[in-house]
RNA sequence: GCCCGAGUGGCGGAAUGGCAGACGCAGCGGAUUCAAAAUCCGUCGCCCUCUAAAGGCGUGUGGGUUCGACUCCCUCCUCGGGCACCA
């Protein structure tokens, strides 16, 4: 025993199990296994940003996590990694210094694939590749030619949410608060040809969809979802124009049955048929308006602060119901591109159209009636809620809810109106301003018009001689790139007549194409040529043998953008015939943000300057509670802001590479494994790290330094009965352990239990007190239990104890429920619900001998001092409370 | 305004309707050390109490269901997230 067991040394150990497992190819994954034995677990790929950040981290140390448990546990794991490498960032690198955006990306990409492998995530490599490779982009060219085919694209000139911060286009959900999602500067409107995506024609099933995904997705998202959509059903009601007999407005409305209240209609200032209907005598008034909305901001005419506005167009239209003539508005608030851009307003009933109504002098008209009760006077308020049908004719007493349809039905039989479903969705702009982006496959010329490229011309490839400053789009200003042809002639098309010139569409795809279908395209990435000479994108077998993805581990930041679009592409590539799949995503787990304390001053401008946490000196008082904080460098305070998300800005980073230099990849997995649920925020501390160290080396040293003589033993592999005193305990706790960490991986993979499990078992190893057969099956089942957590301890732990195949082969142990309980079981014995003895009493007694045994027992004879006992619930092996 | 979530010690959190606070962090006491780091042992919800025993109070608020509620139901409060001139 002279020799002193290893100290434990993560920088030596864990780089050669990574070599190792690469070597023997342990984490590729073959296709030929049943389903039922296949698991694929995926986690977001990131943006090759440049280096990786401890989201990434703790992103991934789940998803892998998973992945190595599920190995364990004898199943093919399909776990790939790749990149979505098309994007902005890499231009903005471009325009700052200089690199080119391709030169950048793949540096990035090298620089973080390292840094993942030093992680010890068990990806299968082989299946690697980025967005902005070549044969993607190319197969995802022919996915937009088949979408094309199938009418799913169209191109539309409309007003696009402009970002004055990246001269480009943006979708409605990357405008957030009518600024730009990435650089916060303003968004404006302006009219720009786009390409779309029709995911409006999926709407209905992404909406039934979800029903299916309840369960396996996280409710936020799911009614996040719901509320994009944005389903609303309701009817169009057509209404004539006062001396216009060729116009028809037509309205839509959720509120039918207030039909016969409309005291006037409200128009968008955009709408096409307001310059028809205009008489001379408004039309500068109009106009004056019109402007004056335009000029308005996005952000100020969104949100509810901006005032409403309307102004009279001399215009008037008739009420289908009535007859009645009633004054068309144009106002600001009625948004255009939904419904129908003209709304029936009836004061009486909306709290928008009261107001408006007040305003501007307008009659107010009960059609409404509460069904019991007296409500406020419609004058002073509106009346929103259901109730009875007052002043409308045929459908006078008709509760409300009932008339809708009624009068649907009605309008429907005098063909002036219909039931119909709006939705808040729209379809996807896809076109980007942008040069580091896939090329959308189309051309034009003087006969064919636009004309999508033909596939076998495909792949429309990007150039390398660019100039990117900044200042328009590099491709549109490229002297040659848009007109010539792949083999450097002349770019032609078809025409009637012969070949004519032709020039390429120079708008790239928004980067949210590429995320669409990656996670099928890593079912079978190497995929190359169907019997056509077509590029096939998808090999249809191998997707339908793994998607739907098992669990999808993911920032909850993409609950509508990325995974919205994944289940539509989904779709849309299933009735492209590519897949049988409809959902893409069987399971969701939406990981929380890894936070921080901020350290700040604030300036005389308000003006927030960050510090970085080792320029500052904090004091904390007995609690734990921060008693002052001052500046190393000045020795002036600082204040103690709250825990935010990690961001460079705010200073409040941790840099996982120096953790993982300081403390080993295991002991950062570990970290952002503990304490938490994976859903909820983790608070980065630099003591938390640390006692994930501790613990780790305490695994270790009691291992190694048990490991010469337990070697001579095997380790207890019997029934608990054989033992006894400490080793019954530690062997039941065993069990109980196997237990506790099975459960929560299975059901929430809850880690977080998981680890506290294993650090109670740790505890428990007490090698002085056990027989070293049931030591070495406690460290034996503790290693193979923190396996998927920290796997280059493990396995270096493992191997040591003379097992050669490694934690694969070794599998998840299992555990005997029938052994976990004592034979003994000790009930806290509850008077009046107040625990007021404890007794212990064989597990085998039930019933009426269990009842008498409870009564008799001596301290239960104390506790209840003589009182009469009226009830006594007695649950076996639980809990025993008695009614005095 | 509408739709989700969440409120438990100094902190993060744990708990199929059955002993609230597992596990970790911080704290406190001690051992080791010339000293420190590291490590180890003990202790650790609050109040009352010299200490202890014994009590009492405790899962945001108020109510309800139940033998028994952190857990289920209703009310309100606070915080976080999403949506919003959407007709």
């Amino acid at each position: 025993m002279s020799t002193a067991a290893p100290v434990y040394d993560p920088a030596a150990i864990e780089p050669v199990w990574q070599a190792r497992w690469d070597a023997a190819g342990l984490h590729e994954v073959r296709d030929d296994v049943p389903r039922d034995k296949c698991y694929y677990v995926l986690e977001m790929f990131p943006y090759p940003s440049g280096k990786l950040h401890m989201g990434h981290v703790r992103n991934y140390s789940i998803g892998d996590a998973v992945a190595r448990y599920k190995r364990m546990r004898g199943f093919q794991v399909l776990h790939p990694m790749g990149w979505d490498s098309f994007g902005l960032p890499a231009e903005q690198a471009a325009i700052e210094r200089g690199a080119h955006p391709k030169a950048w990306t793949y540096e990035n990409i090298a620089h973080m694939r390292g840094q993942l492998q030093r992680m010890g995530f068990s990806y299968a490599w082989s299946r690697e590749f980025a967005c902005s490779d070549p044969g993607y982009a190319a197969r995802e060219q022919d996915i937009v030619l088949d979408l094309v085919e199938r009418g799913l694209v169209y191109r539309k000139s409309s007003l696009v949410n402009w970002s004055t911060g990246l001269n480009c286009v943006l979708a409605n959900e990357q405008v957030v608060d009518g600024k730009c999602w990435r650089t916060g500067t303003p968004v404006i409107q302006k009219e720009l040809p786009q390409w779309c995506l029709r995911i409006t024609s999926y709407a209905e099933e992404l909406l039934k969809g979800l029903d299916q995904l309840q369960g396996g997705w996280p409710d936020a998202v799911l009614a996040q979802q719901r509320n994009w959509l944005g389903r609303s059903e309701g009817a169009e009601i057509d209404f004539a124009v006062d001396g216009h007999p060729e116009v028809t407005l037509t309205v839509f409305t959720t509120r039918p049955d207030t039909l016969f209240g409309v005291t006037f209609v409200s128009i968008a200032p955009e709408h096409a048929a307001l310059d028809r209907i205009v008489p001379a005598s408004h039309r500068a008034q109009v106009e004056a308006f019109k402007a004056e909305v335009r000029a308005t901001s996005a952000q100020e005419r969104m949100g509810d602060t901006a005032e409403k506005k309307g102004c009279p167009t001399g215009a008037f239209v008739i009420n289908p119901a009535t007859g009645a003539k009633v004054p068309l508005y144009a106002a600001n608030f009625v948004v255009a591109d939904y419904g129908t851009g003209v709304v029936m307003a009836v004061p009486a009933h909306d709290d928008r159209d009261h107001a408006f109504a007040v305003k501007y002098g307008l009659p107010v008209i009960e059609v409404i009636r509460p069904a019991a009760g007296e409500a406020k006077p419609v004058a002073e308020a509106a009346y929103t809620d259901p109730g009875v049908m007052t002043g409308s004719a045929q459908f006078d007493g008709v509760a409300s809810e009932e008339a809708k349809g009624a009068i649907t039905a009605w309008l429907e039989s005098m063909k002036k109106g219909r039931k119909v479903v709006t939705w808040r969705l729209r379809d996807w702009g896809i076109s980007r301003q942008r040069y580091w982006g896939n090329p959308i496959p189309f051309t034009y010329s003087d006969t064919l018009g636009i004309a999508p490229v033909r596939k076998q011309d495909l792949p429309v490839a990007l150039p390398m001689d660019v100039a990117i400053d900044g200042k328009g789009n590099p491709l549109e200003r490229h002297p040659t790139w848009a007109v010539t042809a792949n083999d450097g002639s002349p770019l032609t098309v078809k025409g009637p007549t012969g070949p004519e010139p032709a020039r390429r569409e120079t708008d790239t795809m928004d980067t949210f194409m590429e995320s669409s279908w990656y996670f099928a395209r890593f079912t079978c990435h190497d995929n190359r040529r169907d019997d056509l000479g077509c590029a096939a994108p998808l090999d249809r077998a191998r997707v339908d043998h793994w998607l739907p993805v098992d669990l999808y581990v993911g920032g909850i930041e993409h609950a509508v953008l990325h995974l919205l679009y994944a289940r539509f592409f989904t779709k849309a590539l299933s009735d492209l015939g590519y897949t049988g799949v409809r959902e893409p995503f069987k399971r969701l787990l939406c990981q929380g943000m890894v936070c921080m304390e901020t350290l700040y001053r604030e300036g005389s401008d308000g003006k927030k300057q960050y510090f970085y946490p080792d320029e500052v000196e904090v004091e904390r008082d007995a609690k734990g509670r921060v008693v002052s904080a001052v500046a190393k460098s000045d020795g002036q305070p600082v204040l103690v802001g709250r825990v935010e998300k990690m961001s460079k800005s705010k200073r409040n980073t941790v840099d996982p590479q120096a953790l993982v230099d300081l403390y080993g990849a295991d002991t950062c997995r570990l970290f952002v494994l503990s304490n938490v649920p994976p859903e909820l925020d983790v608070v980065w501390s630099e003591d938390g790290v640390k006692g994930s160290h501790r613990f780790l080396k305490r695994v270790w040293v009691l291992a190694q330094e048990q490991r010469d003589r337990l070697l001579a033993v095997p380790a207890f592999a019997g029934h608990v009965r054989e033992l006894s005193g400490a080793d019954q305990a530690v062997g039941r706790k065993i069990h109980a352990t196997v237990k506790r960490c099975t459960d929560a991986l299975e059901k929430d993979f809850a880690f977080n239990t998981a680890i506290a499990a294993c650090m109670e078992l740790s505890n428990e190893l007490d090698p002085a007190a056990l027989s070293p057969a049931v030591l070495r099956a406690g460290i034996e089942t503790l290693i193979r239990l923190l396996g998927p957590m920290v796997p280059h301890l493990a396995e270096e732990l493992w191997a040591a104890y003379g097992h050669a195949e490694g934690l694969n082969a070794a599998g998840w142990p299992s555990y005997d429920a029938e052994q976990i309980a004592a034979d003994e079981a000790d009930y806290p014995v509850q008077i009046q619900g107040k625990v007021r003895a404890k007794i212990s009493l064989p597990r085998t007694l039930t019933g009426p001998a269990l009842e008498a045994a409870v009564l008799g027992h001596p301290d239960v004879v104390a506790a209840l001092a003589g009182k009469p006992v009226k009830k006594a619930i007695i649950v076996p092996g639980k809990i025993v409370n008695l009614v005095v």
